[in-house]
Order: structure tokens, then sequence, then C-alpha cells
DNA sequence: ATTCGAAAAAGTGTTGACACTTTGACGGCA
DNA sequence: TGCCGTCAAAGTGTCAACACTTTTTCGAAT
């Protein structure tokens, strides 16, 4: 995520691009006009067409031959479906993560967590990212930070987060450390699955009282 | 697969590159050079580069700027990654797709399933397939049928499957349907993810040993 | 007024040439 | 002999022009 890490083109129109995308200058389910970008980026087609394909790697667009690309939909649908696969990778990431990381790596970890919940700073997101950076499997890593965080952030960028879970998420995490800590991967795993299963369940929830506004409007 | 979906030349070199890999005309661990293919494709670079980042996409193909682009290694450490990622997804895929799929399916599953048994036929991979498709999750269904199995096909091309592992495997792979049938979502997920820790335990012993036999030459 | 079809416009797919980076070979120097 | 800087060769990154497909526009026939 770093700039000075961007030698090519292509990695810099990615980020602009999801910039574009997480500021709603281009809005879900948008369309994607290779023109337009180049003229607004400065460069020719060749790159913003490979960015494209990245982004399309990563699920953020979808494509078809001749037809623009359109930005993902991410519908409440779309994010149980995205919600159902982070809980089986998750599970998978924070057991592994319990044998592999090491007591300093886990007592770092706690340490920055408490600091944030003193500042009452939001941490979700950062601490998943340090569980998958610590399983020690790189593509259970890649799944989760270069392609399912991209779309995480994406949606909360344009939904506001309920406000009651904060305090329950807090708590979450804390047990799922402490399980870690005790070097229990089991009880992490299932801890983990419990707490992204009761966030999809709240997304199934929300959808049900959206299909029934929808019938009756 | 089927060549009359190719509507584009970045489709078509997808699947030759592809195909060259399974052929080990490209060795595992090999670079792939964009103008060799090119020539070899009769097309120019664009469509080429294109192929390789779609490739890349799908962990087919590791590269950095400027360097050429290699063929992932597949070494046994990569296997045992990616078996850990699919215990869990395809846990998770079994699960989904025991409330998914209709009598209909699971029957048809079932008869496909017998019929191949008979005829001594593997049938491994195309049962995980129908599995995926089945499970209404269309990312765990890409993930699945567009990335993982096309890192376990090119494996398998390579390396000799183990001979003892045929009866175990369609025992198991009986139960899995068995339980589907039975509408036990729960006991699905835990055959499934039994089943494919098997094949991962089978992965980390022939890694110990081919380590001491690293040591000992 | 409506519908159908042809032609123009817009947009994506492909190409070959040029620019930049990396790699390896060559020669000078200690 | 061994090391370092320089330069040529190979290869990737980028660009602008051209080809093909899709969409839209517009007019004619009913």
């Amino acid at each position: 995520m770093l700039d000075g890490e961007e030698r090519t083109l292509v990695d810099r129109v990615v980020r602009e691009v999801f910039a574009l995308l997480l500021s709603s200058e281009i809005p879900l389910g948008g369309q994607l006009n290779e023109a337009a970008l180049a003229a607004r980026f400065k460069v020719s087609r060749g790159p913003i067409r490979e960015a494209i394909k990245q982004l399309q790697g990563r699920g953020l667009v979808i494509k078809e031959p001749y037809l623009k690309a359109r930005v993902v939909s991410l519908s409440l649908p779309d994010m149980i479906e995205i919600f159902q696969l982070r809980e089986a990778v998750e599970g998978m990431s924070v057991r592994l993560a319990t044998s592999a990381m090491s007591d300093t790596e886990l007592d770092e970890m706690l340490d920055a967590f408490s600091a944030a919940r003193q500042a009452g700073k939001a941490v979700d997101l950062d601490l998943h990212v340090r569980i998958a950076e610590g399983c020690g499997n790189d593509r259970i890593r890649a799944l989760l930070c270069d392609e399912l965080y991209y779309l995480l952030r994406l949606y909360r960028a344009r939904s506001a987060d309920q406000p009651g879970r904060r305090q329950d998420a807090f708590t979450e995490h804390w047990q799922i450390l402490r399980a870690m800590r005790a070097r229990d991967g089991e009880l992490a795993e299932s801890l983990m699955r419990a707490h992204i299963g009761r966030a999809t369940r709240s997304l199934e929830t929300l959808l049900a009282q959206q299909a029934a506004t929808t019938d009756k409007g």
C-alpha cells in the first residue's frame, strides 16, 4: 500500500482507481471507461487495461469481452457470500496463526489491541490483517489481505456500521486473542467463526428487512 | 473450458499457456518469455501480457516488475498451503451445498458417482467441482473452480498419485454424499475437512521424508 | 405513430514501435 | 588473479494507431 512500492504505472493506476471507488466517484455497479480513465491519469490505455484485469482478479470488477467493465455491486447477497467465505478462511487463518506466531508477536498484538481499545479506535480489520500475516500460509494471507479485505473496505466506506456491535466486537476479539495466547487453535478457530458468523447473520437480517420493505413499497 | 466460449485472443492464450504447463513443455518454476510466447501463438505481446496477468490472478504465475514471470513451483510446502486453504473452503462449500442443492441434483450426483465407481474411473475432482457449483456461493465456486482446482490439476499432472489412497477416497466421498443426502451440513463439513486433512497429512509426511533424504544426500 | 434496419458513433481488442530496467559480458585497475 | 565500473544485449513497460464489436441514432416503410 506504500507509494514507494509502485515501480510501474499499472500499480499506480490500481491504487488510484481503487481510491475512486472508495470515494464514490465511481459508484458501485458503475462502469469503467478505459479511455476516460486513461485521459484522467495521463497514461495510455495499456496500463489501464492491465489495472482493470488486476482489479478483476481481486473481485472488485466484473467484465465480459467487448462490454464495459462494471464495478462489483456489493449488494447484501454479495456481502453474505463474502462473509461465508471469510468465516471459513479466517477460521483456518487464526488456527494456523495460533501455532505459527511467536510469543513476542502475540504479545505485541495484545498490546496494540489494548492500546487501541483505550483510545477507542476501531481495530477490527487491523487485527484480522495481523492474524492473516502471521498464519504462515501465503495463499491464505493473499486471499484475505489482497482480495477480501479490499472488498470489505469498499463496503464499509458505503454503509454505516452497526452502532451496537462495537462493544461486542471488542469482547469477541479479546476472546480470540486469549485463545491464541493459550495456544488453543481449535478454540480460536471456533471463536473466529462465531465472530464472523454473527456478522453474517446480521447481514441476513438486514436482507430480510430490505426484502420486506421492498415488497410493501 | 469450451473453445466456443473464447471470444478473445487473451482467452485462447490463457488456455494454450495452461496446456503448455500441463504438458511440462514449460516446467514448474520455469520462466515465461513474452516475446517467445507471442511468436509461438502468432499474436502480439499485448494479449500475452494480459493472459499472464490473468494466470497471475489464478495463482499459477508469480511476477515482479521488470522480472520475467515465473511459473509457480508447486513445491510440497506450496501444496500444503493450498490444501490447508482447500480444507477450510471446501468444508464451507459442502456445508452450503447440503442446503442449497435440490434432491434431484443430489441424486444425479450420487448416480454419477456410483457409475464412475463401477467403471473404476477417478472421480475425485469432478465431485468437488459439482459440489462447488451447487453451493450457491459464487465467490466460493470461483475460488475453487477457477483457482485452486487449476493448481491441483497441474500438480497431479506431475506427481503420480498415491496407490493406496484410491479405495479410501471412494469411501470418504461416499460418506460425504450420504451426509449431504441426509441434509446434515455439519457432518458433511467435518467429513470433507477430514477427507482433505488426510491428504494434507500425507503431503506433510512426504515432505518430512524428502527433508530426511535431502539431509543424508 | 411505430417498428425495423442501416449507418454512424462509442468502446473494447490487438498490434508494432519505442522507452526504461535488468542482466551478463567485457575490459581496466588494484 | 580478483574486483569494480561500463556497456551491450535481452526483456519488460508504455504508447499511439488500427481493427473489430457493440450500442445508439436516424430515417424509411408500414
